[in-house]
Order: structure tokens, then C-alpha cells, then sequence
DNA sequence: AAATAGTTATTGATTGATTAATAATTAATT
DNA sequence: AATTAATTATTAATCAATCAATAACTATTT
């Protein structure tokens, strides 16, 4: 039967690539996977992404949309700005792990492509940390923000690899 | 024609491995480029380890083995520790480059096995750095070795993605 | 309102390339 | 002759991507 649903099937087809290559990554996720997700056959999935690199790149660049989202939801005054940030990021980590376990495979993956997205992403990131910590005020904006995007990182691989002493518990 | 050579296969192989893993990342390495950088044929690979997964391993522990060496090889005052150390591990990702990409690699891949090795090389890191806080004297060793850890990733990631602007020029 | 034409949504079947791993075989050394 | 070192040949599986077909809907004409 053709022409059963009405929604928004891209759509889809990107909400299910985000979650199953999070899980599985990159090389592990095969199209099959996220058009079962999607509820829709394999080769539907090639009508909206040219490539599986090129889903891959629009899975993680909404990824990078959500995690800056974040951020800029936290509105905090200069003094508490930056442990606002850091809550802000550990708490990502529980409600979006989907958006985090990304990143941390956009990174590592080899694909020239990928790593373009990532690094755009991770600037971004930074650009906007560094402008909002410079409009609070904050001494020493540009070392602050590299310690910020240190902790963020060692926080995404503690959660990443379900290994939580890899943290120091003291708060 | 057989037996050309002489020297240690299973160590021609695993620094093949180690170097090409580190490269093209696991998945994209194939058996067959390893074999051919070591300078033998292909099957004969699964003659010294039983699978590609296996060989992977090995060369990841001994990427965290190098890495701790290094660290045991700094020698300092309880002044210049920290920044001693940060300094040698800095100069390890000139020094030894594919040391440090497979250990991002290794953390980033999704095969269990993988993981756990992973967790456990970072795991020696943190305790031998913990050790080396503590008998230093430095006060707040636990806190002083996750920031510590949280910089060593960021630098990892800054060289790994070929990303220099991420980490702020500022020493 | 019935028939016709055209479009959109979707799938089944297939393919071509890749690759880890095994088996069979050959050559050198002791 | 037996052991060791290594190769060539082969296989079985996997998967991204293409293609041709079809079902369902919409618009147009009669």
C-alpha cells in the first residue's frame, strides 16, 4: 500500500537518525535501522538524504541546535553565570543523551565531511559561550571558556562511556 | 615463496596496527592495509590475533601504556607538578601523535569490548595522576586530577579534529 | 458523476563492492 | 620427515544505493 501517512516523513527520518546513530554509531547504524525506526522501507530514506553522511551531518547539526538552545535558555547574572552554564550542561547530559552521545561520535569519526560538521559545531559553541561570557563581564573570558569546554568534554565522555568516577564527586 | 624475514611478527603487526588504526580510525581500517603496512599478506594477521577487534585492543592498551609512561617519566618538584605535567602531555601529541587519536578513537567506538578497554586505560590514568597528586601534597588531589583529565580531552580533541582555535592561545 | 490523466508516496528486488575470517597449499628450516 | 612460516584462494555476510513498479490521491475533462 502506498500513501498511508501524511506527516512529515524528513522529518522523521532525522529524529530516527539522531537517536539510533547515538546509540549505535556511525559505522554500526545501517540505513535499514533508522528507516525501521521511522516506520517507513530502506530505500524511502535516500528520497530525503542524498547520502547516509549526508543524514549523519543534519542529525548532528541539530544536535549542536539543541545543545546551544540550551545554553541560551540559561539566564543567570554574571556572578552564578558560569556554574548556571555547567549545571545547565550536566543536566543536557540526563535529558538529551541522545544529543551529547553525537557529539562525542561526530568527533571521532574519520569521514573529512563529519569532522567539518563537528569542528563548525564545537565553534559555535565556543563563540557563543565566549560572547556570553564577555557581555556578563567575566575576567579572563577567553581562558575561562577553554576550562568550560574542558569540563564539557570530560563530561561527555564520562557520560558517553557510562563511567561516572572518571569524575571526581566533590562538588 | 615463505619465512623472507625474521623479527617479531606479532610486533611488526601491532605497531602497524596501532599506526593505521590510528589514521583511518577502526572502522575505515581494514585487515588488509595493516598487513600491508607490516609487510605481510593479509590472512596471515589472524595468525597472531584472533580477531580485528582483538588487535585493536592491544594496540589501545599500549597507547594508554605510552601516554602513562610519559607521565612516569616526569620528574618535578610538588611546585611544578601540575603544570609539568600538562606541559609533557602537550608534548606528547607532537611526540606521539597516534597514541593520543587512538585513544579518542577507542573511546568513541561503540563495540563493547572496545569501551571497556577504553574505561579501563583511562581509568590507570586517573589513579597513576591521583597517586602522583597525592604524594606531591597537592591539596584537593581528587578535584586537581579531573581538571587536569577535563584538559587532557579538550587537548586531545583540539589535535585530534586538527582544531587549534578551540583552546585559547593564552599560557 | 464517470472517466481520464497526471502526480505523489512508497516499496520490493537487486546489485556491486567490500571485507573479516577460514581452508588449503607451498616453501624453508631443523 | 616433521615443524614452522607464510601465501594464495575462497567464502559468507553485510549494506549503501539504484531502479522499476505500484498504489493512492488530485485535478481535468467529458
Amino acid at each position: 500500500m502506498a500513501r498511508p501517512k501524511k506527516g512529515n516523513r524528513k522529518e522523521d527520518i532525522l529524529e530516527a537518525g539522531l537517536e539510533v546513530f547515538a546509540i549505535k554509531g556511525y559505522y554500526n547504524t545501517t540505513t535499514a535501522h533508522i528507516a525501521e525506526k521511522a516506520g517507513i522501507s530502506q530505500p524511502y530514506v535516500f528520497k530525503f538524504f542524498r547520502t547516509k553522511e549526508e543524514l549523519f551531518i543534519a542529525a548532528l547539526d541539530r544536535a549542536f541546535d539543541r545543545i546551544i538552545q540550551t545554553f541560551k535558555n540559561v539566564e543567570s547574572s554574571s556572578e552564578q553565570l558560569v556554574n548556571k552554564m555547567i549545571e545547565a550542561y550536566e543536566e543536557l547530559s540526563t535529558l538529551h543523551p541522545n544529543e551529547i552521545a553525537l557529539q562525542v561520535i561526530g568527533i571521532s569519526v574519520t569521514e573529512e565531511a563529519i569532522q567539518e560538521a563537528a569542528k563548525n559545531g564545537l565553534a559555535r559553541i565556543r563563540s557563543y559561550t565566549l560572547e556570553r561570557f564577555n557581555s556578563a563581564g567575566i575576567k579572563n573570558a577567553e581562558r575561562e571558556v577553554t576550562t568550560f569546554l574542558a569540563r564539557g568534554m570530560l563530561c561527555n565522555i564520562s557520560y558517553f562511556l557510562d563511567f561516572p568516577e572518571l569524575i571526581d564527586k566533590n562538588k
